[in-house]
DNA sequence: ACCTAACCGTATTTTTGATTACGGTTTCTT
DNA sequence: AAGAAACCGTAATCAAAAATACGGTTAGGT
């Protein structure tokens, strides 16, 4: 199988093993239902992936490369960081809170030798964190945002108000599914938020 | 074996499976091991608990109403609803970051019922949050605690900026468990943020 | 065209742990 | 005290799914 045909399988594999993750979740995946859905065998998921565990941290490194690709778009489609910072609440949310997204962290929690939660928190710390940060702080000279703050507050503020327990509610089954009104309700609650703790807009 | 002695060794054999639980975390416990560390015999937590998931529910109850307790008592040591919120910070935190409450969010992770997560989101809000909430409301009264808000925002505010997003981090292992340090340090962080969002004290 | 390696689909083995069963003992009831 | 019920400790059963093995087929290289 030449290079490219490789990789186009190797996406279609996990592209596969998140449509069984979100149809079925966590527990009801199995390495043969992967491969019956993906119409490969399983010897060759254990060829490429090694076992299960390695199968989920794939799907971790590619749930949180589409984050990445997807912040990116979003940062070019708004003039100012404020802009885009308004905009990314429901944006992020609805990625935090997709099926997979809850799926993988199950999966984390479920997975007591802590390798995949590390390959979560990674991603997040080492793609997603440093461009919300950025925008947080260009935001700040743009607009004031969060000026109310200690400049070294302010990511810790941003991600707690956001996002809040909501997450681990949901991993729990504490908290259904969220809806898009929900989300969308929870990023303006956010955002009035934000708003009190950033310096009075100039007239 | 009398009632009281019944109560006992239900209380012994579920003090046993938080043992267990603490020690091996959700993934290591299985029935036998409770059994031997209770010195019973898995039959008996059969007939007692029906099954491994209704263990789980009782330790759940269990450990819920620990944290009423304690609350319970905190709130009768302070003078002031203002204070009890202070002192509670690095209480609460302790509590919902104990191994043994991390370990139960992740059975309830991983039980794709749901039943655990209700029994959880069940105990906290009935239990747990209305205290809080009457803490809060009071302590507005007070001294203007989180006045900059409306109140319908307060809870949410609260538990967002306290907790944030640390619970699911070390629900999936993205997070090591928190020192007391960490705790005492996020209490107060979050104590300076709440300071912020009330009324100035007067002079 | 030939050979080898990788692949598919399925069957088989292994492992793990929940659940049940059972002989012997203790505890409760009457 | 006698019988029944509950308990202990351990062994036996069951189920599910991970991991492996294998015959037949396809794709790539020479």
């Amino acid at each position: 199988m030449k290079t490219n045909a490789r990789e186009a399988r190797r996406e279609a594999i996990e592209i596969a093993a998140i449509e069984v993750l979100e149809e079925k979740g966590y527990e009801g995946l199995s390495m043969l239902g992967v491969a019956k859905q993906a119409k490969a065998s399983n010897e060759t998921l254990y060829r490429w992936y090694g076992d299960k565990k390695g199968l989920f941290k794939s799907l971790v490194l590619r749930n949180a490369d589409q984050i990445r690709v997807y912040l990116d778009d979003q940062q070019e489609r708004h003039a100012t960081a404020t802009q885009t910072l308004e905009n990314l609440g429901p944006v992020l949310l609805s990625m935090l809170f997709s099926n997979r997204a809850i799926a993988l962290n199950r999966a984390a929690a479920a997975d007591a030798s802590g390798e995949l939660g590390s390959a979560l928190a990674m991603m997040g710390r080492n793609f997603i964190s440093p461009r919300i940060t950025e925008l947080i702080h260009h935001a700040r000279k743009e607009t004031g945002f969060l000026a109310k703050l200690p400049p070294a507050s302010m990511d810790e503020f941003y991600f707690s108000i956001l996002i809040g327990d909501l997450q681990v509610r949901c991993v729990t089954h504490a908290l259904a599914p969220l809806s898009d009104e929900i989300i969308a309700a929870r990023a303006e609650w956010a955002w009035l938020i934000f708003l009190t703790m950033s310096s009075p807009p100039k007239p």
